[in-house]
DNA sequence: TTCCGGCGTT
DNA sequence: AACGCCGGAA
């Protein structure tokens, strides 16, 4: 057992339920896949939502619908006509799963099926499939939680974390479970997804027309827009590089950027494995990155720097070169004082502040390198 | 450009 | 838990 931190927040007070039916009843859209119950059509009409917005699937939920009209119908024509039918929707496995499920479904007879267990095996039906189909078709009252539902529910409840995964996720299907109608799960389900698409904007909610507004703690919080939180982001990926900063008559030794963003230019440099020795790979690999000797490297410091969800750490030493100079190696020389009409990218600018600080008198102790300048990037 | 979204796969 | 799928929207 373990203590509790914080209260979780409590469940939608079900008082409010019938003011968001009434918003419902008022608000909703007339949909094609609105008009219907029939199972096989709420099924297909979930299974192209889900990847495309209403507007865009709405018309080829309808086109579908009409050469395919029960599962059967699915079922008995061929992968290629679902796929030539699908053109442009994108998720091209999902049709294969959806005329996979079809025959799965007309083997068995039956119909489809009635359960979200049962749904939830045919392929290509997951747990949102399965609880739309189970609830708008068959009325069974299970939660439906969506995009839209998640983020209505994470803010009402002022849930932390993004409402997808662990406990966040855990914490919005509770609430979706606690505020569910029983009665009428169809049409609750709806309207919580209609709330989310028409009010509960993700970045600017309109608050002011929602019915759940009493109840939500975001709104109470003043700063609805900041739930859910944003997605945790994709681990970046973690590189070392050595670079050197070498001279030749006054001019910096440069190359085109190959490592980073096409185009630029930027220091020799090279993509060290792990645990491999700076210094030691530089050295050697100068004469093919720069095309002359080095003849002796000095530590500069450590850069760091951070393209999308690449992170770069850059050992940089000062290079003094020697011997004859190599011209098959494409270098190209640019003088410090017309670095600025060069495209270069904001890593040189970090790699030549900290040149400049460790050339110049030595503050006390070590130079911390200097953050880069803004540069005006791209064109 | 960046973000979003159900599901299957890994 | 992370990623790819793929197109649309902000």
């Amino acid at each position: 057992m373990r203590p509790t931190h914080g209260e979780r927040p409590g469940p939608l007070p079900a008082a409010l339920r019938p003011a968001l039916r009434r918003w419902f009843l008022k608000n909703r859209r007339d949909l094609p896949f609105r008009r219907t119950r029939d199972p096989w059509a709420i099924w297909l009409s979930e299974t192209v939502l889900q990847q495309t917005t209403v507007a865009a699937g709405a018309p080829r939920f309808e086109g579908l619908l009409a050469l395919f009209p029960t599962v059967e119908a699915l079922a008995s024509a061929g992968e290629r006509e679902l796929l030539a039918a699908w053109s442009g929707l994108g998720y091209y496995a999902r049709a294969r799963n959806l005329h996979r499920a079809a025959r799965l479904v007309a083997e068995l007879g039956g119909g489809v099926p009635r359960t979200v267990e049962e749904l939830r095996a045919l392929p290509g039906v997951g747990p949102y499939t399965a609880a739309a189909v189970a609830s708008l078709a068959f009325g069974t009252p299970v939660p439906l939680v969506d995009g839209n539902v998640s983020r209505v529910l994470s803010r009402v409840g002022a849930i932390p974390g993004d409402g997808r995964t662990g406990a966040s996720g855990a914490a919005v299907a509770r609430a979706a479970e606690a505020f569910l109608d029983r009665r009428r799960p169809a049409e609750h389900n709806e309207s919580l997804m209609e709330l989310g698409a028409l009010v509960c904007l993700p970045r600017a909610p309109l608050c002011p027309g929602c019915p759940l507004r009493p109840a939500c703690r975001a709104h109470a919080l003043g700063r609805p827009e900041a739930f859910p939180a944003p997605r945790a982001r994709k681990a970046a990926v973690r590189l070392r590089l050595a670079a050197g900063v070498a001279r030749r008559a006054g001019r910096l030794v440069l190359v085109d950027d190959a490592h980073l963003v096409r185009g630029h230019l930027v220091v020799p440099l090279l993509e060290l494995a792990a645990g491999a020795d700076a210094a030691l790979r530089l050295r050697a690999a100068w004469p093919s990155l720069a095309g002359r000797r080095a003849k002796r490297l000095s530590p500069l410091g450590t850069v760091r720097h951070a393209i999308l969800e690449r992170r770069y750490v850059v050992e940089v030493f000062a290079v003094e070169e020697a011997g004859p100079t190599d011209e098959r190696v494409p270098v190209r020389p640019v003088h410090p004082r017309d670095l600025e009409s060069e495209p270069r990218g904001g890593l040189l600018g970090k790699v030549l502040a900290l040149s400049a600080s460790a050339g110049s008198p030595a503050p006390p102790g070590r130079a911390r390198p200097a953050r880069a300048p803004r540069k005006p990037t791209g064109g």
